[in-house]
DNA sequence: CTTTGTGCAAACGATTTGCAGGATG
DNA sequence: CATCCTGCAAATCGTTTGCACAAAG
């Protein structure tokens, strides 16, 4: 409600970042989901009801807000970016059969042993990947959309 | 040499793949590099002394190397696929400063708590990138590339 | 008011596709 | 000699850019 409208633009001034309207309902629109959607469909979705911004606003307001850290871009897959709200560090899992994309906790992988890794690397973060088969596409005889 | 040929030629075979000079030639220069190079680069370095592929066919070789499991595609940064023909599992690294990247071990992180995943995803396959800087860029002061 | 954002359309870069001729098994 | 591959150019698709106008601080 209004509570989180002003608490995001809070967030965005904090920022430094102009608060725009367009600005203000993609990363309300991340916000609210965790499907990690592409520049696509976030902007089908803002427009759902009414026009609200064109793409090449959806894709520099994903550019401001991935500059000032409120937004982390994931590469899962050919040919799209996609894009996360939650900048935690967190794994992903991706169901190779119908595309969907959910988080796994931090904590889930504990233990990285990091510290086997040849010398002269120096770490900045990592990240976990794990794909395989979703809950809903179990059963399906159906080959993966791969 | 002469031996390697062959051992590529019949393994191109064995896949059920038909030789030709250009399919020879991609999966050949893979083998024989383990930068993970992009369909470009690939045919740059193929036509570096005499023209051998046109682009298209690059892209169509790979497609079919990666068909038949020969060849592996790695997303690692945005806007561009990259190769490896080592299909072995095993993990990444990428230096954020020059953009190198480097493989890991599959032993290196060996222990990954996978029963910690909520029940009901099927694993197929994990991977971790792990980004950071790599010993030439270590002392370098200029921000990292992306 | 000065600066920065928006929207449109054109520009781009990586990858794909249609098709005619050529090579492979 | 039937099938599949190659090369070329045109087509696609996601993303970026140039620019005139509008909005934010």
């Amino acid at each position: 409600m209004q509570e989180q409208a002003n608490q995001i633009i809070q967030t965005l001034k904090d920022k430094g970042l102009r608060v725009t309207p367009q600005r203000f309902a993609v990363y309300n629109n991340l916000l609210s989901r965790s499907d990690h959607p592409t520049a696509e469909q976030i902007l089908t979705d803002l427009n759902q009801a009414a026009p609200i911004s064109s793409q090449a606003t959806v894709y520099s307001a994903l550019q401001a807000l991935r500059g000032v850290g409120l937004v982390r871009e994931v590469l899962l897959e050919e040919g799209v970016s996609r894009y996360d709200a939650k900048v935690v560090p967190h794994h992903h899992f991706r169901c190779q059969h119908c595309g969907a994309i959910e988080d796994i906790a931090w904590e889930t992988f504990r233990s990285l042993q990091l510290h086997h890794l040849r010398p002269g690397l120096q770490v900045e973060r990592y990240e976990v990947t794990v794909e395989g088969r979703c809950d809903r596409c179990q059963d399906t005889l159906e080959p993966d959309a791969e």
